[in-house]
DNA sequence: ACCGAGATGTAACCAAGGCTACATTTCCAG
DNA sequence: CTGGAAATGTAGCCTTGGTTACATCTCGGT
């Protein structure tokens, strides 16, 4: 066993790379619109640690892909659907950090690694974090 | 918090990435030499589900990097630095597929996740996975 | 009103990692 | 020993996501 079996676990994970991107611009995009109510190209590339040309490019594809809507020198807007994979990607990702918490990594560090591995998370394991962390932290301890 | 506090957990997650082809390719030459002692490249195209071309030029900047050696025609062999980098890939896989099977995933979600999560998992938080599953399966159960 | 700093856009470049199509080499079954 | 299938190599293409350099636009402060 653990040698050997996986069939191709790294199709997976090369597909998980391919809108990891994706999700992370929506979700950043989404919170700046909270506390800022305005969205610009370099809100992003303060954000990501790019130049705003990286964030020029990235959001041209976003908008091909029509997870958002923007205008030359107009702010950036989410599509319905950029705001829902916003909101599946927010959600899976505070379940992740939480469960880094709950395990006992510190916050700093929880911070870090949970932005990498939440693209990683398949269904099921996210529902395993999620349990374990409300057992956790939920009502006892 | 949770929002808004991290500097660039970004650049991490593109450093990890950096890193990641390397780190699964060792791994997996290593681990088809110990069951076949010859690595070739079909191997690992069979493995990761590529073109041979793929492999061939990911081999090439490998060798490039000093992780393999080969000669055309030839089999792939690790360089005592590849050798080094697929035991400690190795080792970071395997505590994370344990983590994930202790958490109670099953063993084919755990197989699949581990691939991606094992390169965003930080020393803090391996440690953490690691005493959780000893915890779980180490004596006990 | 206007002007300059800061934001945005564009051009041109690069490396990584994917692919298909085609050429060449190897090596074993007959 | 040899023919051909399988393995390997090479050429050329593509997308993504990163860069610097330079051009242009916008807008708030004087
Ligand atoms: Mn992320
Ligand atoms: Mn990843
Ligand atoms: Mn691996
Ligand atoms: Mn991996």
């Amino acid at each position: 066993m653990t040698r050997r079996s996986n069939k191709s676990a790294h199709s997976r994970v090369r597909a998980d790379h391919a809108s990891e991107i994706a999700e992370d611009y929506v979700e950043a995009i989404a919170a700046i619109l909270v506390e800022k109510e305005i969205c610009r190209v370099i809100d992003l590339a303060r954000e990501f640690q790019v130049s705003h040309v990286t964030v020029n490019r990235t959001i041209s594809r976003l908008q091909r892909d029509e997870f958002v809507t923007t205008t030359p020198y107009g702010p950036i807007e989410l599509t319905p659907k950029g705001r829902r994979l916003a909101q599946a990607s927010r959600r899976r990702h505070e379940i992740v950090l939480r469960f880094l918490k709950a395990l006992g990594v510190s916050d700093a560090t929880a911070i870090q690694d949970s932005e990498g591995i939440e693209h990683h998370v398949s269904g099921e394991t996210l529902q395993a974090m999620e349990k374990f962390a409300a057992k956790r932290l939920g009502s006892g301890e």
